[in-house]
RNA sequence: GGUUCCUUGGCCGAGUGGCUAGGCGGCGGUCUGCAAAACCGUAUACGGCGGUUCGAAUCCGCCAGGAACCUCCA
């Protein structure tokens, strides 16, 4: 099969056919979520694009480890907040609650939100308390290369020094010049030889309740240093492909770049991935700008902004429906509209299992199969794969209708196909509730009010034919009329 | 201010130097007791101004508007 995939390299600036570094197998590492509160719209783009990747990755053979991790220390809190302690102990002191409490708190959550997206768990998912010690071993080896320095218990990484050999802000298209110019003096950094040096340790201050024992200070790693760690200790010095959102190539990455290349001379992945935002009205979403909606909220419908509850498949769908390097904007409009395609979608792949097989077919089923793989192939462009889907969902419709034909043999590729297609690769799923001993009376209550309707029908007393169908309807159950009797589904 | 990028029909969103993206919505038709669903058909487009070209929405320039990054951020 011709199953060359070709994505689009951060590092080059240009699409590359996609080659692992040892053949048949793959090394991913994408950035994960600091768990320090909800996740948010905005956090579920990386998590599902990267999952549709993991998932094509392993559909074309390659066994993959896919390591996402769960930042649970570090990432400074701003300068506004003067202590520079970390994001996790200051939310643990409004809610007065421990630190991995709170930590152990959005963790479930997240991991919930990503069972009900159908996100796949990555292969490991290490987090960054549980490597402490490593990070300490890596700081010790970037001082001993000469590319940190140590200043009041705190250890920076020299980066003046390190572009002196390598280019410090090759993936986000930068030189040092650019960045002196253009890097903030921040209060608090006295301690640094230059604005644009990172923390690779960080002394606590004495309010800090996340901290640990070390040779320079109490105090807490550098908020870029456990990628480096974990990446480099699961997946090697050198591995496949690194993702994460495009905000976080500078400095997340860029740094992460540093620090690997100090400490090995070499950068820790050969290509770099990073997904677009999401926007609401035209603006990135993001908790700091307050425009989040949380995934929970979509699912349960509230928030002010929202006019109805939406789906987890819905939102999935949504996600994949734009390409992964594009914005999506976020709206009401916007995601209806995703739940009626969807809805159309899933619809086609269970009338798929009822159609009837003719000795020839009309309809051209490598055709299709070849467009769509074309589409993931070239860059992951799950937006045209999804558009050939539904041309997919028309030749069903249309067998079904008796417009088209199929053979049985072209239908079980078919099948075959949109099988894996939809739910292997998109990650789709059925979100019909489960069969309960309510939903057995309900559907037992709904089958005999529409077998009334039926009688009613053939009595041609359409009033109370009709009269049945509106006012189910009003309560959410759809009908359909069929040859022989009725089909029906809740909205 | 610096770097990078975007601007497509009512909405969301692909894409290519000449040939229908797709979804949702609209309109007309088929089917139906009427609907719904489905099917068939159909309309609405490439921010503005120049340039290159036989031909540009697609390449170049300028202008306008917007975004991301430069600071925690998916």
């Amino acid at each position: 099969m011709e199953n060359q995939l070709i994505i689009y390299n951060t590092l080059s600036r240009e699409k590359e056919v996609f080659k692992p570094l040892v053949e048949g197998k793959v090394g991913l590492y994408v950035c994960g979520p600091t768990v320090y509160s909800n996740s948010h719209l905005g956090h579920a783009r990386p998590f599902i694009f990267f999952d549709l990747l993991y998932r094509y990755l392993m559909f074309l053979g390659y066994k993959v480890r896919y390591v996402r991790n769960i930042t649970d220390v570090g990432h400074l809190e701003n300068e506004a907040d003067e202590s520079g302690e970390d994001k996790i102990s200051k939310k643990a002191r409004v809610e007065q609650l421990e630190p991995m409490e709170v930590v152990q708190k959005y963790m479930n959550t997240f991991h919930q939100n990503m069972t009900q997206l159908n996100v796949l768990p990555p292969s490991i998912e290490p987090r960054a308390s549980g490597h402490i010690i490593e990070q300490l071993e890596f700081i010790d080896s970037i001082l001993e290369k000469g590319y940190a320095y140590e200043a009041n218990g705190s250890v920076y990484f020299d980066v003046e020094k390190y572009n002196g050999e390598y280019h410090y802000g090759k993936l986000s298209g930068r030189d040092l010049e650019n960045i002196k110019t253009n890097t903030r003096r921040l209060e608090g950094q006295e301690e640094k030889k230059n604005a644009f040096d990172f923390a690779l340790w960080k002394k606590a201050s004495p309010s800090h309740i996340m901290r640990w024992p070390s040779k320079w200070s109490n105090g807490f790693p550098g908020w870029h240093l456990e990628c480096s760690v974990m990446s480099a200790k699961y997946l090697g010095d050198v591995f496949d492909i690194h993702g994460g959102g495009m905000d976080l190539a500078f400095p997340h990455h860029e740094c992460e770049i540093a620090q690997a290349t100090a400490k090995k001379g070499k950068g820790p992945a050969r290509y770099w991935m990073h997904n677009n935002m999401i926007t609401i009205n035209g603006q990135k979403m993001a908790r700091s700008l307050g425009n989040f909606i949380t995934l929970d909220e979509l699912f349960t419908g509230e928030h002010a902004i929202l006019e109805k509850a939406y789906s987890p498949m819905t939102i999935r769908f949504f996600v994949l429906q734009a390409h992964y390097r594009s914005t999506i904007d976020f709206s009401n409009e916007a995601l209806q509209a995703s739940e009626k395609g969807l809805e159309r979608l899933m619809t086609a792949v269970e009338t798929l299992e009822k159609l009837p097989v003719a000795s020839e077919s009309t309809v051209d089923v490598s055709a299709l199969k070849e467009k769509c793989f074309a589409a993931l192939n070239d860059d992951l462009n799950s937006p045209i794969a999804i558009a050939n889907l539904f041309e997919g969902v028309k030749m069903i419709n249309s067998v079904k209708t008796g417009h088209e034909k199929i053979s049985a043999k072209d239908l079980e590729e078919l099948k075959g196909f949109i099988h894996t297609m939809v739910f292997d690769i998109l990650g789709l799923k059925e979100e019909q509730p489960a069969d309960s001993e309510e939903n057995k009376i309900l559907s037992g209550t709904i089958d005999l009010l529409l077998n009334v309707r039926m009688e009613a029908k053939k009595n041609k007393d359409w009033a109370t034919a009709d009269k049945i169908r509106d006012e189910l309807n009003a309560l959410g159950v759809e009908i359909k009329d069929t040859k022989d009797g009725f089909e029906w589904s809740l909205r």
